[in-house]
DNA sequence: TGACAATGATTACATTTGTAAATAGTATGT
DNA sequence: ACATACTATTTACAAATGTAATCATTGTCA
């Protein structure tokens, strides 16, 4: 059910602005990336070919331009993701990660507040 | 204050054997790791090699055996990967990592009562 | 003391990734 | 219809990574 192509780091850096925006022109994306990275047009070229071979965006033609648009799901790559990084950090463990993640990161009560609300929902939706 | 060396995922499988019992020898690290991966033993030489050379362990040699020990701290690696991952997929920001992570993965609130008090004993702390 | 067996070091090779230049395809104005 | 100016596709290349074979060193037993 999941299907979720390996993505690099620098190809999730294009994901994240065709998630953010889509259809999207290959000119619009590198607008957006110039802004925050020091890489050229061919070179984002590259990213989002390499992004269309492993199935993660697609395109339509419209006149001379492309417009892409994400084929998976920003909410599916998210999951995968935590899962893999939970898996390699902490072999899998929730409770060890957030405990990590508490000592070393700013967290409020408040935070926490919410957190407990959301998995009340959660419970209750089942 | 850090200086932890890129550590490629396999490189890291050879790490957590270190970190969990050490000083160890390769054949030992290589029963452990045969265990859960189909290397060998040569592959395994190889990373732990490549792990000498970025300055990720050392060794001492006694006989011809060398013994191998880490030179970085599991706990540093994890702050450092933990933040990496936070930076890559949720912007740098903890809530909505929370908020993914309780959607996606099993939390009790018992878990999130332990995170309350181990927030309020880090505040009490300073 | 000399050969063997074990262990470490070096070399090898395909794939992925970061980075980009060179080349090819095409809509549009003249 | 054709050249032009874009935009997309192909090709390039070095570094990192996964995977391992081969070469070199050295302690030990006969």
């Amino acid at each position: 059910m999941d299907g979720i192509p390996e993505i690099s780091e620098a190809e999730h850096r294009v994901m994240k602005v065709i998630w953010n925006c889509n259809p999207i022109t290959a000119m619009d994306i590198t607008s957006e990336l110039t802004k925050t990275t020091a890489w050229k047009l061919n070179t984002i070229k590259t990213f989002i070919n390499r992004l269309l071979k492993k199935g993660a965006i697609g395109f339509e033609k419209s006149g001379k331009e492309y417009h892409y648009y994400p084929l998976i799901r920003e909410a599916d790559y998210v999951r995968t993701e935590s899962r893999l990084f939970l898996d390699r950090i902490f072999g899998g463990a929730m409770k060890p990660m957030l405990l990590a993640m508490a000592e070393n990161e700013d967290l409020s009560l408040e935070d926490i507040e919410e957190l407990r609300k959301r998995i009340l929902e959660k419970k209750k939706r089942r």
